[in-house]
DNA sequence: ACGATTTGACCTTA
DNA sequence: TAAGGTCAAATCGT
């Protein structure tokens, strides 16, 4: 069932559409400043607080445009496309243990996850800024190495629904492939030390946030960036920003994507049902939905993401 | 004592 | 029915 097109959805939608450009503007700044800040202009050391500052502030306005796009009315509605149910919602598991073990004893029914946003990384590390609580450990089939079970250690205080799954890669067990399904709807507060340390997984030499102990901080922290505390603030107007930094979009990913210091790749879509072409969206999908990204998305998006089908459909 | 992790059992989906 | 995802009791660490 699509959703309904009355004129209120429509100023809705529009509503929206300039909140996810507004969340898409805030993110390519922050972009830009990072950008600034590795291109060492100044030939000073970066300061790694600076650098995951910015790293954080990119992250939470891209998953909060997400999280719009990932909402109504761009979102599917839930219960079109079989059981399942988008974890944002109410799933049926999360809450009340009384409730879902009262029946036979056993536990309550639960909804494999579809219609979610999952995107996958491959990192040297799997510290990611947020605080994750391991769930559970999986032996995985013709795979080596355990997969690990995270979500969002704020998942009962804030009914933050997102989750990860870390597995050491077994062409390069240096890398996890790390599997990040829906996004934060918490107000995570970057924590100081990542706690999900999972030995059996080989994580816990590199789960733990003292910076510059694990491979990919070395590397950010390399003598070769250089610290830039300040940024000059932009005087432009909002119009002036908002084509600028559109423009600018594309730099920054360039440089993301020819940045040996990350050496984190963001994979396309993993979805465990079906990973034919035809489930991914491109920016030509999205600028189908009459929204004007003005080119950042077209970017962006098909460069690094494809999309569920089902967010939008 | 309390919170995090481990691990076997349970559950859904293909 | 196999494989993967999640739960929750037991265990561990602080």
């Amino acid at each position: 069932m699509k959703t309904n097109l009355c004129p209120e959805s429509e100023s809705v939608s529009a509503q929206k559409k300039r909140e996810l450009m507004e969340d898409l503007v805030k993110g390519h700044e922050a972009a830009t400043e990072l950008r600034l800040l590795l291109q060492n202009p100044f030939g000073t050391q970066p300061s790694l607080s600076s650098s995951h500052h910015l790293i954080a502030k990119v992250l939470r306005s891209f998953t909060q445009a997400l999280t719009i796009i990932n909402s109504s009315p761009f979102a599917p509605v839930s219960g079109q496309n079989g059981p399942s149910v988008p974890r944002s919602g109410n799933r049926p598991r999360s809450g009340d243990c009384s409730e879902k073990r009262s029946k036979n004893g056993g536990r309550g029914r639960y909804n494999r996850r579809k219609s979610v946003l999952t995107w996958t990384e491959l990192s040297y590390n799997t510290d990611d800024n947020h605080a994750w609580r391991k769930y559970g450990q999986k032996k995985i089939l013709n795979s080596e190495f355990p997969r690990s079970y995270f979500r969002c250690s704020y998942k009962h205080d804030q009914g933050c629904n997102a989750t990860k799954q870390v597995q050491l890669e077994q062409e390069n067990p240096r890398m996890y492939r790390i599997t990040y399904i829906d996004l934060h709807t918490c107000n995570d507060i970057p924590k100081v030390t990542h706690k999900t340390v999972d030995s059996s997984t080989g994580e816990s030499s590199l789960l733990h946030s003292d910076r510059g102990s694990n491979e990919m901080d070395h590397l950010i922290s390399s003598p070769n960036l250089a610290m830039k505390p300040e940024f000059p603030r932009e005087t432009h107007t909002s119009s002036d920003l908002h084509d600028h930094r559109l423009l600018e979009s594309s730099m920054w990913l360039e440089y993301w994507k020819e940045s040996e210091p990350f050496n984190s790749t963001i994979m396309p879509l993993t979805k465990a049902s079906d990973n034919s072409a035809e489930n991914a969206y491109s920016c030509a999908d999205i600028q189908n939905l009459d929204m004007d990204f003005g080119g950042v998305a077209s970017v962006l998006l098909d460069s690094h993401f494809h999309f569920d089908e089902d967010l939008f459909f």
